[in-house]
DNA sequence: CTGAAAGCGCTTACAG
DNA sequence: CTGAAAGCGCTTACAG
């Protein structure tokens, strides 16, 4: 160890790094330690400590999609719940899939601090067993497994239900994620429900599966539409923006005016939901605050607080657009 | 190390897990080994292995705006190009905003394999002084520091500027992005140059900055374009198609017709802007080949190939949609 | 208050 | 082909 330097010994120079000198390192001894770390510009070895703490600093995000920009918002809020003292590093994938448990644990062999996981699925979680600090991000019906930040979609689902049956419209058909995660399945539900109370329709046939990709929801939506039109249908209800971006880029191919043809809306409020021509009628969900809670949340349990079913559920609402409502934008 | 229940030392199952075995390790000791993995689930620790060896199979990814989707697909190159031997995790800062050089240095102190640094600037790489392996990506003019898989955002933005040239356009307006990435500097003189030889004027006056935010952006354009409509421009080249969603949006509230009135153009050509209304004329950046080539280059460096100022040049195309043509979608 | 020593889980010459 | 041993850079009881 280099900072030797000072004339003192690793262990002092080891107890100055990790600011454990409160009664147990000398003024003097700490002020040369501190000046040999500056002068040579010492950064204690992250490998080392952590095999000799049995813990990293690091902090690991796993999350199915960070292509979304949802997503962006969501890591700025873990960044800041979490501060200088983790560092974040996110796992990606391919977007969309979930990574193996394989390839999780051969992650948690680098001893991180924590483990934030976003949009779980139930078997991911049981083949993971993991010990050390974990939580889950907008993971429904998942709370037995860790402690949760959950947004409730279904309040927004709801709240788009009843804005369509304001809106007259009775056939409607829904654009779903092929994704086995929870929050789609939620979304679904909340949604179909309501629908069903309100007098609208949502037929089984009217109903197509697509990866979050907006070619992909473009394609599904051409190829369905002749015969949703056919039978009535008004509005397409999309499990994300994405989707519905996909729908609105078609629509104006074919030639299909939004809204007064169809109405279309999704779930997220993503920043181009704002821009698009019309505006998207989207569910607003709120990114920063979900990660600021998890990154808070997770941050008490790695400082040893044990929660147990702590579970957080934050609000989602209704943005009205031009997509369905011909007097907004 | 559990595994020893093989019957053999922990050296020989450090050598059947690292794939040493070659004349090393008889086949029968090689067959107990394994099985002894298999039924323990042995993961070899990463900590303890990097300290012995020196590296981890970590490798870093740097980058000051992940929120941008093009960013997914570079993403998706690079673990294309990194397969699984590696495990590529995302360092992960304030949208925009670099990390610190003392950020990446604790990040260093990780010991990766590898390092792969997105749109630097020169007093950031100047500052980092690293010596493992290390890739640039969008980082034109610095190949001096290290090898490098650049876009020609030259080529699209001259492409861009005989459009407009084309359309009639004579007095146009730029919006540029306030991060002091090189990118965006080449992008603009490009343009510029281009421009002026086609006798369009861009007047200083004319041109402003902003965080790259479709919010800042809009906020920019409306109170910009009084002056501008005034001064006659016609046409407005954003530096990135997140500003031109920003103009489009404000655009629209203030009741401009675009292209008619007003043509608008972008650099990225993200997902969205085929899908804006009117489609978004934008200089395509090959984003998934980038980080393909960038993981390639580092794959290469990282298994003690000697590269000395490698750079490789993908071109940039231009799509023109709606937004600056009126035939167009 | 301070330092010598053990130990974290591995890998790699080295001797056999 | 195989195993005992040293060492990677730190941290943390422990003895002084």
């Amino acid at each position: 160890m280099v900072a030797e330097q000072a004339g003192v010994s690793v262990a002092t120079v080891s107890l100055v790094a990790n600011g454990k000198t409160a009664g147990r390192v000398s003024a003097d001894n700490l002020a040369k330690v501190r000046a040999a770390i500056d002068e040579l510009g010492y950064v204690v070895d992250g490998i080392g400590s952590s095999l000799a703490k049995g813990v990293s600093s690091i902090v690991i995000l796993v999350a199915p999609d960070i292509s979304n920009p949802f997503f962006a918002k969501v890591i700025s809020g873990v960044r800041e719940a979490l501060g200088a003292d983790y560092q974040l590093l996110l796992s990606v994938t391919d977007s969309g899939q979930f990574p193996l448990a394989a390839d999780v644990r051969r992650l948690m062999s680098l001893r991180p601090a924590g483990l934030l996981v976003d949009a779980p699925n139930s078997s991911f979680l049981a083949d993971l067993s993991i010990s050390g600090p974990l939580v889950l991000l907008d993971a429904p019906g998942l709370a037995e497994f860790a402690p949760a930040v959950n947004l409730d979609v279904a309040h927004g689902a709801r709240q788009l239900a009843a804005h369509l049956a304001a809106q007259g419209h009775r056939q409607v058909a829904y654009v779903d994620s092929v994704t086995g995660t929870e929050t789609f399945a939620v979304r679904r539900a909340a949604f179909l429900a309501e629908a069903a109370t309100l007098g609208i329709e949502v037929a089984a046939e009217h109903t197509v599966e697509t990866t979050i990709d907006v070619g992909a929801a473009a394609a599904a939506f051409a190829a369905a539409w002749p015969d949703w039109q056919r039978a009535g249908v008004t509005a397409v209800v999309c499990s994300t923006d994405t989707h519905a971006y996909g729908v609105l880029q078609e629509a104006r191919v074919a030639g299909v005016r939004i809204p007064e043809e169809l109405a279309v809306a999704g779930f997220d409020d993503l920043p181009y939901s704002a821009t698009s021509s019309p505006g998207l009628t989207s569910v607003h969900l709120p990114a920063a605050p979900l990660g600021l809670e998890a990154g808070a949340l997770l941050r008490r349990l790695m400082q040893g607080e044990v929660l147990e079913r702590a579970e957080v559920t934050l609000e989602s609402s209704l943005v009205v657009r031009g997509s369905t409502s011909a007097g907004a934008i």
